[in-house]
RNA sequence: CGCGGAGUGGAGCAGUUCGGUAGCUCGUCGGGCUCAUAACCCGAAGGUCGUAGGUUCAAAUCCUGCCUCCGCAA
């Protein structure tokens, strides 16, 4: 069970090496310009492999609930391997598969820490070094299972959520499988997780990604790895998607003015930030120097907060 | 029919309001300077202005259809 793109290199192996009977998907929604329908990357993936798809739009309640629930009766799984589905499950799921196990969850952070919707994006902004994937149990409370396996890694001081969940969903695919083998060879341990070390990572509000440039330097740079953040140039959105912290220290100028000195840079509340990627409202996604190229900087050229000035 | 933005030499942009010689900053190529250079100087190549029609003496510019890309909202 995995909806987007973060799910699929599991579902990838899975096909590899074990008997999949069925994948469960969020179903097709509206996205994207022109309100069409788009469906689910797991479901793009299943389908392309003959895999047959189902996506309920509802397992708690519903006509859906109930198809859903007669449909894995019986497929009678062995095991569920759940990666980002969507979904919370409800319980007579969670005690649907023979196994035990049951329902293997594929998280990205190292538990109890993160857990939620958001684990990578909120890593990435507290400015965490190291985080990773824990394979566990699922249990009644969301990301509040036994763990099972834990798999760390660093997360580069540039590198960007969107980067950091690439390979994490990589990652997850590889933990996946070693939880199996392990299951397998009947040596597989669970550890409690430790109630007070747990944190919470919501869902990532819209707001957060409009960048206050009072801020310290540090905490921009987080947000603008995390959520790509922006502000306002000339009245046009001007997103950042990849910076560079530097240690020259902001004499004078505002907060969220640009400087073209060998290079693009942007003041923050202590320090600059250079800036390496961005995208102008209806454009592409561009390199500094390209946009140096073709816009002009002066000491009018501030990201604001606000559309009009 | 959700709202809006954009397609102009290889890259990023200006020019479109008010039709009248295709521009800027880079890159590329050639030459020069230099111990040397991504620096500096001189020169050159490279564009059916997304596409198809329409209006006009004349269209990048005005009108219409289509294609592609992007942001927002969900």
């Amino acid at each position: 069970m995995g909806t987007p793109e973060f799910a699929v290199p599991c579902l990838r192996e899975l096909l590899r090496t074990e008997e999949v009977a069925a994948v469960f998907t969020k179903p097709d929604k509206p996205k994207g310009r022109g309100n069409k329908m788009q469906p689910s990357p797991v479901k793009v993936f299943a389908q392309s492999h003959n895999i047959p798809v189902y996506e309920p739009r509802s397992l708690k309640s519903g006509e859906d609930a109930e198809k859903a629930y007669e449909l894995l009766k019986n497929i009678a799984p062995d095991l569920i391997i759940v990666a980002a589905y969507g979904q919370i499950l409800p319980e007579w799921i969670l005690e649907l598969p023979a196994l035990s196990p049951k329902c293997i969850n594929l998280h990205g952070s190292l538990l109890p820490k993160y857990r939620g919707a958001a684990p990578i994006e909120r890593a990435v902004m507290e400015g965490e070094t190291e985080t990773g994937i824990t394979a566990m149990v699922m249990a009644k409370g969301v990301d509040t299972g036994d763990m099972l396996l834990t798999e760390k890694t660093l997360i580069g001081i540039d590198e960007t959520a969107f980067e950091l969940r690439q390979r994490l969903s990589e990652i997850a695919a590889k933990t996946m499988l070693k939880t199996l083998d392990i299951l397998k060879s009947g040596s597989l341990k669970r550890d409690i997780q430790i109630e007070t070390d747990a944190t919470f990572a919501p869902m990532i509000d819209k707001g957060l990604s409009l960048i206050n440039f009072s801020d310290l330097s540090d905490t921009v740079h987080n947000v603008i790895r995390a959520v790509s953040g922006y502000g306002f140039l000339d009245g046009k959105r001007l997103k950042l998607f990849r910076t560079h912290k530097t240690n020259i220290p902001v004499k004078d100028g505002k907060p969220g003015q640009l400087i073209s000195d060998n290079g693009l840079y942007i003041n923050c509340g202590d320090y600059r930030l250079q800036i390496l990627e961005l995208q102008p409202e209806g454009g592409k996604r561009i390199k500094a120097d390209d946009f140096l190229r073709g816009h002009k900087i002066t000491s009018e050229s501030v990201l604001r907060r606000e559309q009009n000035e």
